[in-house]
DNA sequence: AGGGTGACCCGCT
DNA sequence: CAGCGGGCCACCC
């Protein structure tokens, strides 16, 4: 993300969340959402990915909460080929989040 | 200022 | 385990 001056904070938040998640890890709305601290806020955030696709906000790298892969802006398949490429295994549709599933703070 | 929308989440059946 | 409904939050018209 550049100087998205246009977005609120709480869309910079989202954004700087997603963009700190490391490559072959991915994590999930609802918690992104607790991680800038507006916990139950997980709709809002996926809608603020669908809205702003930044090449800096790897958004395929975010996921239900309960492993599901999600939605996306470009086609759900197109997600699942980019996170396997990033590593993540998606079987069934269906991501381990015990496994990639990263959480920013325990 | 009010209402509708959406890449969601959780609980119940 | 799968399907359905209600609830929540932030953004846009």
């Amino acid at each position: 993300m550049q100087n998205e001056d246009n977005l609120s904070a709480f869309e910079r938040g989202v954004y700087a969340v997603v963009a700190s998640i490391p490559c072959g890890c991915v994590s999930t709305y609802s918690r992104i959402a607790y991680t800038i601290g507006a916990a139950g806020a997980a709709r809002a955030v996926g809608n603020a990915l669908n809205k702003n696709i930044y090449a800096d906000v790897p958004c395929h790298r975010v996921v239900q909460s309960d492993g599901g892969v999600g939605g996306y802006a470009w086609g759900e398949k197109n997600k699942i080929s980019m996170l396997l490429r990033e590593g993540v295994v998606v079987a069934n549709g269906r991501i381990d989040l015990k496994k990639y599933g990263i959480r920013f703070n325990t």
